[in-house]
RNA sequence: GGGCAAAUUCCAGAGUGGCCAAAUGGGGCAGACUGUAAAUCUGCUGUCUUUCGACUUCGGUGGUUCGAAUCCAUCUUUGCCCA
């Protein structure tokens, strides 16, 4: 696996470059549709690759030990032969499910327990065995066990939890070392950079995640609750650190507005769950704005979903079908919402490609922002 | 023709003298959602008012009562049963 930084923005800090793994190639900056359960939510394969041009998907390490387990997912021959994605993937640790699930773990230094919330099963989830589950899973780019930091923890907590994902880091590296890929292709370990919204704890992360030499870095712990400003602020911070001749991958981010923000600090690579879920709620993210699809004004409008849409469904429906079909709770209502979505943001981040490529990023981004918080 | 039952706010449907502008569900309207415990969750849904509150509602009309969606009379409509 290698990155090859091709170009940097002539008047920001915006870059473009390419990221190759054995599953081909990804041109960066790319959004990556969130695939949790080995499916991107409503979402066929085809569609996914002629009509998103997803280029890399994620899977997750908590969700696909839970279910199916590892002994299917290694019958199967790993996830890209299990769920016929033969495109790159990249696993997140259960990092994220420490967070999210607080209620249903209990934390050590050790590792996490953690209760299955499909039945309520008692489950260990350590540094070491999150890297074996992710050599089983079999994605090109796994993700460091880490503990993703609530947005509003105080200075004390974000320290210390900062320095346990660093240890963590260290006994995932040492696993990986003494392991091998299971399916014949090479995986990369990204590390996280975490320390919540505090400058001094990024930097200091920043500078332990940098000295691991990895492939590529990942930044974590943000869009948890703080402001934009603050995320703004902690990528900055973190980017002046971490390598330039490395991706730079940004978790769980965000908006539109989050991700054109995002690149211009010289991030690389974004996913969220945003897209698709926020789609499937009836929200539209398009190049003109946000629209509710549940709202009356759509009523009787029988326009193009989006007239210069990145998908096919952009023309094929109308507004107001497309409205009907959420009233009506028709499963293609979530269907179509989520091919928008998730073209739109995988067109948003290759047409900003193109502008940094063309070092007119900052005045195209400048436009673009006005256009995409617009609210329809 | 006779008998019985019922009519409640957009719909269904609780409510049988004051705690009722009226449960609950549906529908409608709006909002939230950021490494997916999410095809989920929240709010509003008689009128006026920023709030307090005021006003008009429970098929129609008329009564009883300090007070009625609730009791009485009558009319209308609907359903069921008997002829």
């Amino acid at each position: 696996m290698k990155f090859q930084l091709l170009h940097t923005d002539n008047g920001s800090k915006a870059r473009a470059g390419v990221l190759s793994t054995d599953h081909g190639d990804i041109m960066t900056p790319i959004f990556m549709p969130v695939g949790t359960v080995g499916s991107v939510k409503g979402v066929q394969i085809p569609h996914l690759k002629e009509d998103i041009k997803a280029q890399i998907i994620l899977g997750n390490t908590y969700h696909l030990y839970l279910r199916p387990g590892l002994s299917v997912l290694e019958k199967a021959g790993g996830l890209h032969k299990f769920n016929a994605w033969d495109r790159p993937i990249l696993t997140d640790s259960g990092g994220f499910q420490v967070f999210s699930l607080k209620d249903i773990r209990k934390m050590s230094e050790e590792g996490v327990e953690f209760r299955s919330h499909i039945d309520g099963s008692k489950h260990f989830f350590s540094p070491e065995r999150v890297m074996d589950i992710e050599r089983s899973i079999g994605a090109d780019i796994i993700m460091a066990f880490d503990e993703c930091t609530p947005g509003t923890a105080d200075y004390e907590y974000a320290k210390k939890s900062m320095e346990r994902t660093h240890r963590w880091l260290d006994r995932c590296i040492g696993r990986l070392n003494e392991t091998e890929p299971m399916y014949g292709y090479e995986q990369q370990l990204f590390p996280i950079v975490q320390g919540c919204v505090y400058p001094e704890l990024r930097r200091r992360s920043a500078e332990f995640i940098a000295s691991k030499e990895a492939v590529g870095n990942a930044i974590g712990g943000l869009a948890v609750g703080e402001p934009a400003e603050k995320m703004y602020e902690m990528i900055e911070v973190v980017n002046e650190i971490l390598p330039t001749d490395k991706p730079r991958y940004l978790m769980g981010v965000g908006t539109p507005a989050n991700i054109l923000e995002a690149i211009e600090r010289g991030v690389d690579m974004f996913d969220c769950v945003m897209p698709t879920r926020n789609g499937r709620n009836a929200m539209l993210f398009t190049k003109h704005g946000i629209m509710n699809m549940r709202n009356e004004k759509w009523k009787y409008d029988f326009s193009p979903i989006e007239e210069d849409g990145a998908s096919f469904v952009d023309t094929l429906y109308s507004k107001a079908y497309l409205r009907h079909l959420f009233a009506a709770q028709e499963l293609l209502a979530l269907e179509i919402a989520s091919i928008h979505n998730l073209a739109f943001y995988v067109w948003l981040t290759q047409e900003a490609r193109k502008h940094i490529l063309t070092d007119d990023y900052a005045s195209w981004k400048k436009s673009m922002l006005e256009e995409v918080t617009r609210r329809l």
